[in-house]
DNA sequence: CATGATACAACAAACGTTGGTTGTTTAATT
DNA sequence: AATTAAACAACCAACGTTTGTTGTATCATG
């Protein structure tokens, strides 16, 4: 096993992956995120996935190394980059805590709405990951706690907003977007706008803020 | 497939169980809600169960006819007794939406706190039970979202409250308390009582009531 | 002595994964 | 451009485990 990646002489070049490869590894990943999504990770089995994609299970090994790698990879990849997209639309608003909030929050529900499945499971299944694997999750979402609680500090400190705690404060906050994947159907009574505006006025409205204001 | 229950004749008296026997199932019943709780219910085996209460796997079938019941009893049992609470507690406050909200919230947030696993369950597990069980756990959570609902629009048409939608609304108001078992640890850095304040405080101003209002 | 709770052993089914194999696509060499 | 070789992606069958569950024998308790 000393067949080191690109250290020795003629390092085997890594092949660019074919467009089909990589239209097939979407697929597969799609439909296990569907799968995981309504039956959970641990009750979804890889006959299942197989077939859904119309492939035979010990296939799948042609593109995943295994199925908690499959899980891994979706729930942190979609964790990672929620983080980022929240973070360029806050640093894109005005410099103001209510603009800010106001931010984060429709740009986290936009995310939560357009992968609805993704964002359900990381919250759900969670619990199946290695140690390892639960704490770079858990690390994530302490970022975008860290980002949420900053801007209402801020606020309250400029008398924008009111609470008694920024820590519970924080966490209401988040409670409410991170429960969208639980109700919230797109083919259902409201599309997402009208989903979005009110679900923020909630919010602003909850920590002391008046959503009027820009 | 006849054997319905106390209609036969001899219909088997239910001969009086035993004290040992009541505490022995209860025993079972919160290891298992302890396991359901941080593994899943598909990842957690009988045999992990048996080890936790001290006998052996086989043996727990003396107390439950399977594992599936198990669950059901769980989470049916748990939503039973939080939707029963809860409305016991809206019936006992004033008259006024706002009083009436702050009471279903507390009872609600109590009650989460209390049993936090088994209320975590409730609702990440709901997936694993099958359609009739599931269709009357989703009854339970309608009868819970239709109180909420009541108020909110009686607290509208008052005056009171100040929203847009009030389906949404309802949404956002139990979003908050429904993830309580997400974060919230009693050994932590603030007691419940230190919780159920500002939370409440959030929902109520979230629908635009005044906090300090009774 | 009788009843019921327990341990123990065993079961069939289902699980994730691997290995053998075969066309097919892609890359390198002539 | 033609030829050769390597890598790929798929099927199928099978492996070793683990699963929920069920008899049966043993022990305790009232």
């Amino acid at each position: 096993m000393v067949q080191s990646e690109g250290s020795g002489a003629t390092p085997t070049r890594p092949r660019r992956r074919s467009a089909r490869r990589v239209a097939r590894e979407r697929e597969i990943r799609a439909a296990a995120v569907d799968l995981f999504q309504d039956r959970g990770y641990e009750a979804t089995t890889m006959r299942d996935l197989a077939q859904v994609v119309g492939m035979d299970a010990g296939s799948l090994y042609n593109h995943f190394r295994s199925k908690y790698d499959l899980l891994r990879e979706v729930l942190i990849g979609t964790m990672e980059e929620l983080v980022e997209e929240v973070r360029i639309s806050v640093e894109a608003a005005p410099d103001s805590p209510t603009a800010q909030l106001r931010a984060l929050i429709s740009s986290y529900v936009r995310f939560h709405s357009e992968r609805l499945h993704e964002a359900g499971i990381a919250d759900s299944e969670r619990r199946s990951l290695e140690a390892d694997d639960s704490r770079r999750l858990l690390e994530l979402r302490r970022e975008l706690a860290g980002m949420v609680r900053e801007i209402l500090e801020r606020g309250k400190a400029g008398g924008e907003f009111e609470f008694e705690d920024a820590g519970v404060a924080t966490l209401c906050v988040l409670s409410v977007p991170a429960r969208l994947p639980v109700w919230f159907r797109p083919e259902g009574r409201l599309g997402l706008d009208e989903v979005v505006e009110p679900l923020t006025a909630f919010v602003l409205r909850g920590v002391g803020a008046e959503p009027g204001a820009a």
